[in-house]
DNA sequence: TATAAAATCAGTAATTATTACTGATTATTA
DNA sequence: TAATAATCAGTAATAATTACTGATTTTATA
């Protein structure tokens, strides 16, 4: 897989991916983008976050809302997800060891085991003042 | 959230998913039950799929490809998904505890921690067969 | 059992998310 | 700078899912 060329569409995607921490969908994406590229086309903001994550650049995450979401920041981490409201966090866990630990329990049942995604469900802060019972 | 009444349809589509260890499509449930209830629509697959899932029933999966898919083992495990061609597997670990230790280490952070969804990632053996290389 | 109320259905239309296509434009290479 | 390749906007098409409607079935109750 080669390297993408540049254009300026590509470029402005990614950097207001990277003034989020929430996970936008494509189509917040596509809305905020189009504040600096005004006739910036939705395909074009599709193509280009899946060449992105083709090429692991950014990170496609899949919510409780089947809409894909991205994040820019794709060091090693898990998400909290609230099944009330949908937001996405992010979760850095103390130990990490905890995760290799588990792939190599999986790596003795199959042979190729290269990564995990881990989401933790609950209520986010937020929702949880709202209701506080239920 | 009150129980469900009794439907043929609705005991079909569970019937089939129960014999499946697979992880079904909505497409794939649709054509299958099919055989069992000719004239059932597809409408009425998904609005049960969802109340069962919303029932904890069943389980919903969102794969790599991005449609819904359901299990109906609702035990605590884990699954690998195959980045190859998709396949989803299920994945019991031997030692559970580390997952609700995870959840510990979220739950300082996060009051609420429901649950927690664990997907790894790699090549299924028989895709390993096909492509040894690359 | 008969009957009324509630739940569920099939069929279909509508919606939403995503991808594919086309000819024009832009970037890269030589 | 000219040729080539990549990318674009715009739009059409596809795919997945949900919503709606009037008919049917199930459940609760008398």
């Amino acid at each position: 897989m080669k390297a993408l060329n540049k254009s300026k569409q590509r470029q402005a995607i990614l950097d207001f991916l990277c003034t989020r921490k929430d996970h936008p969908s494509v189509e917040v994406i596509y809305n905020n983008v189009r504040d600096v590229i005004p006739d910036i086309s939705l395909g074009t903001v599709y193509r280009n976050l899946n060449l992105l994550a083709d090429m692991g650049t950014v990170k496609r995450i899949r919510g409780l809302d089947s809409v894909d979401h991205f994040d820019a920041d794709i060091r090693p981490h898990q998400h909290f997800m609230c099944t009330e409201c949908g937001r996405v966090e992010d979760i850095f866990l103390e130990d990490p060891s905890v995760v290799t630990a588990m792939e190599d329990q999986v790596r003795r049942h199959h042979d190729s085991v290269t990564g995990s995604d881990i989401y933790f469900y609950g209520r986010c802060s937020e929702c949880l003042d709202k209701l506080p019972e239920s």
